[in-house]
DNA sequence: TTGAAGTCTATGCGTGAAGCATATAACTGG
DNA sequence: CCAGTTATATGCTTCACGCATAGACTTCAA
């Protein structure tokens, strides 16, 4: 019960530092920071997927879409595979602010590993890697997860293995 | 970059199976079930200092209590110490659903967790109290921190102690 | 004791994001 | 070519949130 206490507020604590850190970069609170770096990740995904990735019903998508859109950071293209299909792009705009999204986050999380020796941290990133794939069960939890990874240095990433891809 | 990736990736991972757990089990989603975990912690706190712990503004602090008095969960009782102050404490039934969603939490870390071999278990859990004691930094964080920590095992929590408390 | 400043709580008001139900368009299989 | 299904969009309502402000109480100084 003690351990997953301890855990249980740990990953609060990291997590509400990589929200505040996210949502100070991102054009308005909430899940605009988490659908840009989907995007971001993800370039020509449907709002379909992206309603999936950051827990909004349809229409919250659609709509949170035509914000970033009127925002000037992401697009909606024709699908070339399904006419039905919206296919979604950053901007410029959107790029530099997914950039920077990325940029905070990074920087919360190093600040929190920032007080572990080595050795210490390397043991801890290992066991790190064997939860994460252990706690991902499908594609769904794949894009809630992977929402606000930094997919530059998304190596040998546990999540895309664990769903059967190189990891790249 | 790695690293900072798959511990955030974690984080996001377990911070979304606990909110499911617990909104699951409170009476609204959002922070109320944040609200009853703290007021179970802390019985006659303040709506100021419950503020602080879920992220609201004052008014909002207020709505919520409100809400949550309405559905005869939270009762607002008047402080000994001073007259302007509200003393927040739960009925019954909002102990139950307090309850509830401490029980959720857990059985949501808990499977988290069970992937991992004792041993290594033991060395995820060390670092990971070293690392939540270098993360709180007075005591906002704190209540922030441990809005959703279940009261009764919390023995020699590192976020007390940082703040010069026993741990218990 | 009295008055001023500070703190805690409550409320009027407007804003805006969210979801439900539904409409439209495109794909799929018979 | 026509159901049935899937993807996206929109009208509508609801409701939580924050800002500005008001009221209640405490504290401290003169």
């Amino acid at each position: 019960m003690r351990d997953t206490n301890l855990v249980g507020a740990l990953a609060v604590a990291i997590g509400d530092a990589i929200t505040r850190a996210a949502e100070a970069a991102a054009p308005e609170p909430g899940p605009a920071a988490a659908a840009l770096k989907l995007i971001a990740h993800l370039p020509g995904m449907s709002i379909d997927a992206l309603r999936i990735g950051v827990g909004l019903s349809h229409p919250g998508a659609v709509r949170l879409v035509d914000r970033l859109a009127a925002r000037g950071l992401v697009e909606r293209r024709a699908s070339a595979e399904d006419g039905r299909r919206v296919a979604l792009h950053l901007t410029a705009q959107g790029e530099t602010a997914a950039a920077a999204i990325a940029q905070g986050r990074h920087e919360a999380i190093a600040q929190a590993l920032a007080a572990l020796p080595d050795a210490e941290r390397e043991a801890f990133i290992g066991t790190t890697e064997k939860l994460l794939a252990a706690l991902v069960a499908g594609p769904d939890d794949a894009l809630r997860v992977c929402r606000l990874c930094d997919e530059n240095v998304c190596t040998r990433c546990p999540v895309d293995i664990c769903l059967g891809g190189t990891g790249d």
